[in-house]
DNA sequence: AAGTGGTCTAGACCACACG
DNA sequence: GTGTGGTCTAGACCACTTC
């Protein structure tokens, strides 16, 4: 069961470069290589061979041999450079795809029942009544938005939305009778860019209340500012009771996701 | 700068299918076809135009349209699909990709002093001792590591280990003078998927005690799994004072990231 | 100077899904 | 059937970087 087998590991052999014959052949060379990469064969530092030599090894066109060393490159596996060749990284991808759907999937995907409700609904100029947006000149018009996400009915989410309404008039007539704020908005407006912030915070009096947990209570707040084409869109604080709710993840190397 | 020029948009004229000569022209398609979609010459459920047509209208091979939509579909701006043929999304993309590094390169990025202390070394038996990873069997032979990581000597991660000694038996003889166990591990042993969970709680009298917080404050927890080969290699708990650390990713559509 | 990856074209065959 | 994307090849020119 031990994998260190580094200290033992034999150079590439010609037989590693044998393609398994399933799906299409970047894909094969791509497992290939990722293969041998993970079997030890190639270690950190270790040079790949050129895709011309590759080319010859795994008998395809130049392109194709491309198109698979350029998706393990997009994974961090390896380095590309010029006359230097493609090296094996010496550190593993540091970045991870992280799900965060709308609230109202998660609860229906887990079997649950979900609801919502709007608690509040105000119109707000920027920078009075303890509302800023700093992304956003003090004195435009914005909407408040507080929605309260339920499964079986106990509260999973506080929402809590800031809308641009120089960017989004129409949202001013919206009611939500149908949709939640945050699928009205997805689905209506696009973005060209994403800010995400996660954090833990204690429920004070007034979170506490909402969410029906012990005043303290941990938090997982996940702050999302959108915006399209340089304009601010929206931002919203989504606040989850610690004990109700999580973040999951599961990410492999393509071509290994069998290898759990 | 209203945003809702849906209602008025036009339909994409010859003029939208000119490109800016920047850079590769895959990249210069993406971008214009990106473009038309983020204006609103595209809807949601709108139809692209086929590939040969997009030759056509691009003056570009058929390779190098297909590589510009084939990224467009990785973003999930597009879906595409035989015969019926290229279509724009309804919803933008629902996961991310947030950084997660080793708390030692976010210490030092924020030019903080950095420092680690071994609180706990110990061999366990899985299963016994209050020490269970269900990914492993009972019985199983594991080294348990407690580390603190302080930035200006105020802690801001407790990290919690577990590492499969069948599968890494040489970690028993290193002594981490030098470097974290986090990050010897990432060099010394590759994976082949990676598992994570995010979560809030609130620390108990141990860890308030070990982060210098009040019993009761809100934590931010990251768990990671790693497996290399469906052997599973370690499990970490890493546990942040929700004061003083907070995860944050920008993401923007690729040629647009000037657009904020 | 020469090797390596970056990109592009023209042409081809195939698989799938819709009518 | 027939249109659309999925994939592949052979050949080419270029840019960058190291030798």
């Amino acid at each position: 069961m031990a994998l260190g087998s580094k200290e033992t590991s034999q150079p590439p052999s010609s037989d590693d470069f044998a393609l398994d014959g399933e799906g299409p052949l970047f894909r094969q060379i791509e497992r290939a290589i990722t293969g041998m990469i993970l079997r030890g064969h190639y270690k950190a530092g270790d040079r790949l061979p050129s895709e011309a030599d590759l080319t010859t090894k795994f008998g395809a066109s130049r392109q194709t041999v491309n198109k698979a060393i350029t998706e393990l490159a997009k994974q961090t596996l390896v380095a590309r450079n010029r006359r230097a060749g493609t090296v094996v990284s010496a550190r593993f991808q540091e970045t991870f795809q992280l799900p965060l759907p709308d609230i109202s999937e998660v609860v229906l995907e887990r079997g649950d029942l979900y609801e919502f409700r709007i608690l509040k609904r105000d119109r707000v100029v920027n920078g009075e009544s303890g509302m800023t947006w700093s992304a956003i000149p003090k004195g435009s018009a914005l909407l408040y938005l507080e929605v309260l996400h339920l499964a079986n009915d106990a509260p999973v989410q506080l929402e809590r939305r800031l809308v641009n309404l120089a960017a989004v008039p129409r949202i001013a007539k919206e009611t939500f009778n149908d949709t939640t704020p945050g699928k009205w908005l997805l689905a209506k407006i696009p973005w060209s860019s994403v800010r995400h912030q996660l954090r833990a915070t204690a429920a004070d009096n007034a979170l506490a209340g909402i969410l029906g947990v012990a005043v303290g209570a941990a938090c997982l707040v996940v702050e999302r500012q959108t915006f399209h084409l340089a304009v601010p869109i929206t931002r919203v604080q989504m606040t989850h009771p610690g004990d109700r709710f999580q973040i999951d993840s599961l990410f492999a190397l393509s071509g290994f996701e069998n290898a759990d």
